[in-house]
DNA sequence: CTCTATAAAATCGTATAGGATATAGTATTG
DNA sequence: CAATACTATATCCTATACGATTTTATAGAG
């Protein structure tokens, strides 16, 4: 029987072994997450617990509980005695649903926030737009990841200034569906985002949330149009 | 030793071919989502595998697996060789943030839905609505169940109507959390939701958008108010 | 009596084997 | 060539043993 406790590895597989620190269906839990968020596993295809149970190498018994969880949170699907596939790729439908629900809330949360924000706040807000800026390595899909990383961490810091903590989770867990559409269409996120992303830094900076709300809803609806073209 | 309930056999055929509609551990998925949902389980108590399998008698796979769907779907928590626990009763933080979420999304999906309203789209809301008023039966408790239970079915008409599913499952997911909240405190819903309904319906009925919207925003702003006294 | 330390019990997590069932592909037969 | 039967594969479910950790109980020291 395989002890995962040893740090013995007689296989030498690249894809990793498990740490132990919490518990095992936790931690398979992240790894199949990872992987969903990476497209290692693409969206619509099918997972196996065989295969991962190989990949892994741990039992059925804490994959099968991750993989339920990850159905619970919709990232996967499951066909009676069929199996597990990863969650299909996002509609046009869904799509737009997924902005006009962010159009509901983010510019609300952008006037909400404005009133909580200090000069430590405001400095946070300025680094996380700051960063997208620096256009670290030439690599282009690397380019990608960090300004889609750093975009998000945008976002949410502004929905937890807005102290909502349902409304965040709510709109987290909807961006990880749409995490894994961008990465599919290898959307680029310009650089237009940036000055948009700059209105609303103006905006918190005045005060005027009134401003930060419009500002915010011209960023989803312009970032909704820059998507768009995928969908041809 | 098998589980007697599940075999509902389809008019002897000689082959004897015994088809199980869903999977066990989606039976299991139901029937502890029922336990929640009706207090048997009650929020924070503890959730233990050993007496699930006692009691539904099915093995410990369908029942971690089930309980990993919970905890994804935020129903239960889990806590490292400790076990499972049934979410705890939402706080006044949590309730303050929900009505928030509901007054950013109902009241424009009302306004939207009013676009979409037919006669037999109209009959149906009427219907849903005109059920909550027959007083049916005596009993306060099976008066309030029902009622509840319409007034949700009341919304979520609308949040269809309205076309977004994205938005209609987020609220959806939501109310399972308010449902238990209601059941705990013995929160009357009372008859003045009934006018606020009312009123909702006269402004679709006239397929006045603008009215609509306020009059699903008031409805939601006393239905808060009446819940509010639960958390003295 | 209180506090601490050790031991026992309860509970959870993991691993493994194996039987039952459904789907898919292949082979056989008419 | 078409229809049926069979095999292989994959999945689901069950059962059980054992390890790991927390909780509880008990005993002893201050």
């Amino acid at each position: 029987m395989q002890n995962p406790d040893l740090t013995v590895d007689n296989e030498g597989r690249p894809s990793g072994r498990i740490q132990r620190a919490n518990s095992l269906a936790g931690d398979v839990y992240e790894a199949i997450f990872a992987q969903l968020m990476s497209l290692r596993i693409a969206p619509g295809s099918r997972i196996t617990v065989d295969n991962l149970v190989k990949e892994f190498n741990v039992s059925h018994t804490p994959i099968r509980e991750a993989l339920g969880r990850l159905e619970g949170e919709g990232l996967v699907v499951k066909t009676h005695l069929i199996g597990y596939r990863a969650a299909p790729q996002i509609t046009r439908r869904r799509f737009d649903e997924l902005y006009e629900l962010r159009l509901l809330l983010e510019p609300a949360a952008a006037a909400k926030a404005t009133a909580t924000l200090d000069d430590e706040r405001l400095a946070i807000l300025r680094e996380a737009a700051g960063v997208m800026a620096r256009r670290v390595g030439k690599d282009e899909r690397l380019r990608y990841s960090n300004f889609a990383r750093q975009d998000a961490i945008f976002h949410d810091k502004i929905m937890e200034f807005a102290q909502n903590e349902l409304i965040r989770e709510t709109l987290n867990h909807q961006h990880t569906h749409f995490h894994i559409f961008r990465l599919m269409y290898h959307s680029r996120v310009t650089e237009e985002a940036l000055d948009e992303h700059e209105a609303i830094l103006t905006a918190f900076a005045a005060g005027d949330a009134g401003a930060a709300k419009k500002a915010m809803r011209v960023h989803i609806e312009n970032s909704r149009d820059r998507l768009l073209p995928a969908f041809e």
